[in-house]
DNA sequence: CAGCATCATTTGATCGTTCAAAAGGTCTCG
DNA sequence: CGAGACCTTTTGAACGATCAAATGATGCTG
C-alpha cells in the first residue's frame, strides 16, 4: 500500500512492503529450505496476495537459461502422413511444460537457413536447445549444431551415421512392419507384399528390412514393390503385387495402404489384408489397419533427454528405438 | 583482440574495441539515421566481422516487449479436419517471423486453464499478444484477457457476440457453400442436399446458411441432414439425402464429405456431386472437391491486425471476413 | 567467555540492452 | 564574436532477476 497498488509487483516491490530484502523474496520461491519457515509463509502470502509472477525475461538475462526449445514446423506437404508430426509436436508442448520449458517455432524458406537460423536464436539468448526432425542420410545439423554450442536433440536417427555423438531417438519401423507380417502369416497369408518408397530413404529401406526379417523362410519374388507416395500411386504399384501373387500388403505410408485397399477391393480382395503406416486419422476412419508410431512416449523420453543434456551430463542411454506397432481395425467395410 | 576473442561479443565488449560508446553501436543497428555514415559503416562492418547478435533477453527487459506471440496447440482430435489448423500455424509462424515476432505454443489440461496460462505468461513478460482460435458461442477470453491488459487477436468470430471490441477474422464458411451451390445449380442439379453437423456449432449453421442462400427459389423439403463428424455418420445421413431425392451434396466437413461420396458410389452415382469442407489432404488425395478457407491469406492478415493492436492503433477495420472458395476436381475415379 | 560453527538475511555486482537527457562539436547569422 | 540551432556522441539510469560473498544473529564447545 506504500506506493501504487496498481503497479505491476517485482521482487524489490515485494520485499520494500514486507520490509525484507529482495534475495529473500526471491529464496522463498526459488529455494525455500534457505528461508526460516516463519519467513517463507508471510513471504509466500504476500506473493500469492499480490498475484505477483517473477519476469521470466528478468531471470533468463541473469541466468542465462531462456527456458524454451526451438522446433521447426515445416510447411504442411502432402498431408495424409503429416498427422503424426502434428501429435508428436503437440506432445512435445505438453511435456516440455511439464518441466518448465516452452517449445517455440520457426520456419527457413531454405535448408541451410536452418542452421544459421537455429545459431542466430541460440547467439540471441531465445532458446537453449533445439529439437531436430526429418534427419536424412548425411545431415549436416547435429553435428554443427553441436559444434557450434547448441545443444541438440533429434527426433529420428542420424542415418548412415549412427554414432553421432547428438542425442537421439527414433521408432523402430521395421519392428512394427516384422510385426504385421507375423500377424499376416497367422492369419495363413504366404504371399506378403511390401509396398514402399524408392530406396534410399533411410525410414522406408528400415520398414522394408523389418518386412523382409518377418518373410524369412518364404519366397518374395515379385513381392516387394516401390512408388512415391500417394494414393494414386498407391493403386498403380498394388496391380503389380497382385500380379505376382500377392494376397496381402504391407504398405510404407497410409497414402500407399489407400490406394493399395481400394486396388484390393476392386479386384475382390478385403481391405483388411492390407496394413498402412503411421495409423493417420484417415486410416482410422477408413477402417484400415497401421502401423502405430508411439510418439507420445517418443515425445516423453525426448524431453528427458533434453533435459539430460542441457544439465550436461553424460547420458547412459544417448540413443533410443522406441518400437512401432500394428493397430488392428475390424475394418468397418466402408463401401468404396 | 584486447581481451578474449573468444567470448560472445556484446554491445559494450564492441564499443570498447571500435573506441565509441556502446549507444552508437546500438544506434547504427536500430536507429541508423543518428550515426554519422562514416561511423556507422565503422560499426557495422565491426558487427559482422565479430558475429555479433544482439540479445533479446537483454533488449526484452529493457523494451518490455518479448516479440512472441502465444498460440494453444490442441490435442491432435479426429484428425482429418485437423489439417486446416495445422496450415493455419504453419502460416501463422512464417508470417510472425516476417515481421520480427516468434510463435510459442501452450497447452493446458483444462478449458478454463487456458485464461490463467495466457495471463501468467503476460506478466511474466513471455508474451506481447495471444491467438485464439476454436472461438466458440459466448466465449469468455477475449474479454477477460482484454481486460487482464493481454492484447487479444482470435481467428474465429466471436459467436453471439459479434460486436465484441477485439479484433477477429474469420473465414466465411457460408459464402463458400453458396458458391458451391452455384456450381451444381449450373450442371443441372436443382435436388442439391445439406450434411451438416447438429444445430448449434457456429461455423455449422453458418455454412448451412450459404447452402440455404444458394438454394433460393428451390424446394429444399428433405434436403437438410444433420450429422455428428464422421465418415460413417456421413454414409447414413446420406442415406436419408438420396431418400428425398437428392443428386448433389454439400457437406460441412471432409469427413462427412468422405462417407457421402462412398454411399453415393455405391447408389450408382458419380462421387463429383459431393463437395466437402476444407480441402483437407485426404479430399485432395481421393479427388474429391472441397471448399477451401483461404488460410494463408487469413495468417498474414491476423498478424498484419496483431501488430496493429500491438501498436495500440485503433483498426479502422477489427474484424474480417475471408471468403471460402470452390477447389473442384476432376474426381479421378479412385475405385472405392 | 572467547572461539567457532551454523543458520538467516542482506548487500553489491552483474546479465545486455534501450531510454532520456546531457555534453561536445560545427555552423550560421545577427 | 556570441547566441542559438543542429548534428553526433556519450553518460547515467533503469528493466527484474540471480549469484556470490558479506553481515548479523544464535547456539555450542572447550
Amino acid at each position: 500500500m506504500t506506493s501504487a497498488a496498481t503497479a505491476k509487483p517485482t521482487l524489490v516491490s515485494l520485499a520494500r512492503e514486507l520490509g525484507v530484502s529482495r534475495q529473500t523474496v526471491s529464496n522463498a520461491l526459488n529455494a525455500p529450505h534457505v528461508v526460516a519457515p516463519e519467513t517463507r509463509e508471510r513471504v509466500l502470502a504476500a506473493i500469492t496476495a499480490s498475484g505477483y509472477r517473477p519476469s521470466a525475461v528478468g531471470r533468463a538475462l541473469r541466468t542465462r537459461r531462456s527456458m524454451n526449445l526451438a522446433y521447426r514446423l515445416y510447411p504442411a506437404v502432402d498431408g495424409i502422413n503429416g498427422a503424426v508430426m502434428d501429435r508428436f509436436l503437440h506432445h512435445l508442448v505438453v511435456q516440455a511444460q511439464r518441466h518448465g520449458y516452452r517449445v517455440t517455432l520457426f520456419d527457413t524458406p531454405s535448408y541451410p537457413a536452418e542452421i544459421d537460423a537455429l545459431v542466430e536464436q541460440h547467439q540471441a539468448g531465445l532458446i537453449d536447445a533445439c529439437v531436430l526432425t526429418d534427419t536424412h542420410s548425411g545431415d549436416p545439423r547435429p553435428r554443427r549444431l553441436t559444434r557450434a554450442g547448441l545443444p541438440v536433440v533429434a527426433f529420428g536417427r542420424p542415418w548412415g551415421d549412427l554414432e553421432s555423438p547428438h542425442a537421439w531417438l527414433d521408432i523402430d519401423g521395421g519392428a512394427g512392419c516384422e510385426e504385421a507380417v507375423a500377424h499376416l502369416r497367422a492369419q495363413g497369408h504366404t504371399r506378403i507384399g511390401f509396398l514402399g518408397w524408392p530406396e534410399g530413404s533411410g525410414a522406408g529401406d528400415d520398414r522394408c528390412s523389418g518386412w523382409a526379417r518377418g518373410m524369412a523362410g518364404l519366397d518374395v519374388a515379385g513381392l516387394r514393390v516401390h512408388a512415391e507416395d500417394g494414393v494414386r500411386q498407391g493403386v498403380e504399384a498394388t496391380a503389380a503385387l497382385l500380379t505376382a501373387g500377392a494376397t496381402a500388403v504391407v504398405c510404407v505410408s497410409d497414402s500407399l495402404a489407400l490406394g493399395a485397399a481400394s486396388r484390393f477391393r476392386s479386384a475382390g480382395r478385403s481391405a483388411a489384408d492390407v496394413i498402412g503406416f503411421d495409423d493417420t486419422p484417415v486410416a482410422a476412419a477408413l477402417g484400415l489397419s497401421s502401423i502405430a508410431q508411439p510418439v507420445e512416449q517418443a515425445a516423453a523420453t525426448l524431453i528427458t533427454m533434453t533435459l539430460a543434456v542441457l544439465r550436461g551430463e553424460r547420458l547412459s542411454a544417448p540413443h533410443s528405438l522406441l518400437p512401432a506397432h500394428l493397430v488392428l481395425r475390424g475394418h468397418q467395410p466402408l463401401q468404396p
